[in-house]
DNA sequence: GTCTATAGTTCGATAGAC
DNA sequence: GTCTATCGAACTATAGAC
């Protein structure tokens, strides 16, 4: 399931050029104004093509987001996943979600991407709807199974998944709000302040 | 700014149903499913009229989110903002959110559709930006207000505002895990984990 | 591989009858 | 106060020429 993932055979390298530019577009229209906002003639202008030029790539709207979900999702995977699991000190955890948030800092399109979608996927009918839910099950329960493993600070199964949940939603609340207001909200600096929240928990008792 | 804005003068109660009956309707639309995504025949059909026939109450779908926005802010404000306000401690703050939170477990569709427009707000040109960016600066500032005044541990602007962003995004970010996975997410746990986490760094140094 | 043309919807909003 | 009728625009997707 987190294993290495590239199906296609090798016809990918063949028109390598129009589908990444096509998907690179929608990627930043369903950013700018999520997926029922952005049409798709308004990607395919944006690579120099028509409506239905667009379509000969990809056989729907849908299909797109589709790629594009899972193409970004994987990228974000490889730059987190990897690290997480193992090294399972609370801090070790912390600090690479905290590198992560800085990185999202500087990557406001990536933040939108997900954020706007992720919101508008819960409502009815919506495409990207199986996807987020899968996707954030995935991410809480590694990140529940970190906290779990913290050799300094056992926690049981329903702390570390109470706990996971609230990490996450730091994260993703900050982004709403540093999208709305970048000058008024550092993301980084209310991450840490929820780090040294948890690292002082860790010191004491409970 | 807080006191009462009971602007009409009495015709309100000429024709209180329709109107009210449409923003009923809209709310529950733009709940299930974004602005862009919900239609304004949608609603009207909602209530047994015609696109036109909704037309004569409000003259745009824009004015209408407008309203609906304002309406329930105002309920939001009334439940919340009254209490906040005065009792500074920080235990009392937190207990106060962590009532709303309570209440917001129960009334899903009020979750979403502040969850699904926020997040559909911060794409291009999108009619709630403004009002969004306005609320999230007012609770903000109320929050952080609230904050530095807690008479046993004053914090320096800086840090209370920190802390502010940190507990609104708490707050948000639990409801869009919540809104996917509502029976693996328990808001209010979360949201006490974090009660616990304050409380315990206000007893040390820190 | 990309186009034009267009089918087939849906939408927001207006005009005007009743 | 609500309707029918309709306009004009936008949208997804298909068919078929080049």
């Amino acid at each position: 399931m987190a294993a290495g993932a590239d199906e296609q055979p090798t016809d990918r390298r063949e028109r390598p050029n129009r589908r990444a530019e096509i998907v690179q577009a929608a990627f930043e229209l369903f950013s700018e104004r999520g997926f029922r906002g952005a049409s798709l003639g308004a990607v395919a202008a944006r690579v120099g093509l028509t409506n239905a030029g667009l379509l000969h790539y990809f056989s729907s709207k849908e299909e797109l987001l589709t790629v594009v979900l899972a193409e970004r999702d994987r990228e974000t995977r490889e730059h987190a996943e990897r690290s997480a699991s193992e090294d399972g000190s609370l801090h070790a955890t912390l600090e690479q979600l905290r590198a992560m948030v800085a990185h999202n800092a500087e990557n406001a399109g990536l933040v939108q991407v997900f954020t706007v979608l992720a919101a508008e996927s819960v409502t009815d009918g919506h495409p990207a709807q199986e996807f987020f839910r899968g996707r954030y099950a995935r991410v809480r329960s590694n990140l529940a199974g970190a906290l779990a493993r913290d050799p300094d600070r056992p926690l049981d199964d329903d702390a570390s998944r109470t706990l996971a949940n609230l990490v996450i939603a730091v994260m993703d609340g900050l982004q709403v709000q540093w999208l709305l207001a970048p000058d008024e909200v550092d993301m980084e600096a209310a991450f840490a302040l929820l780090e040294r929240l948890l690292e002082g928990a860790s010191d004491r008792s409970a």
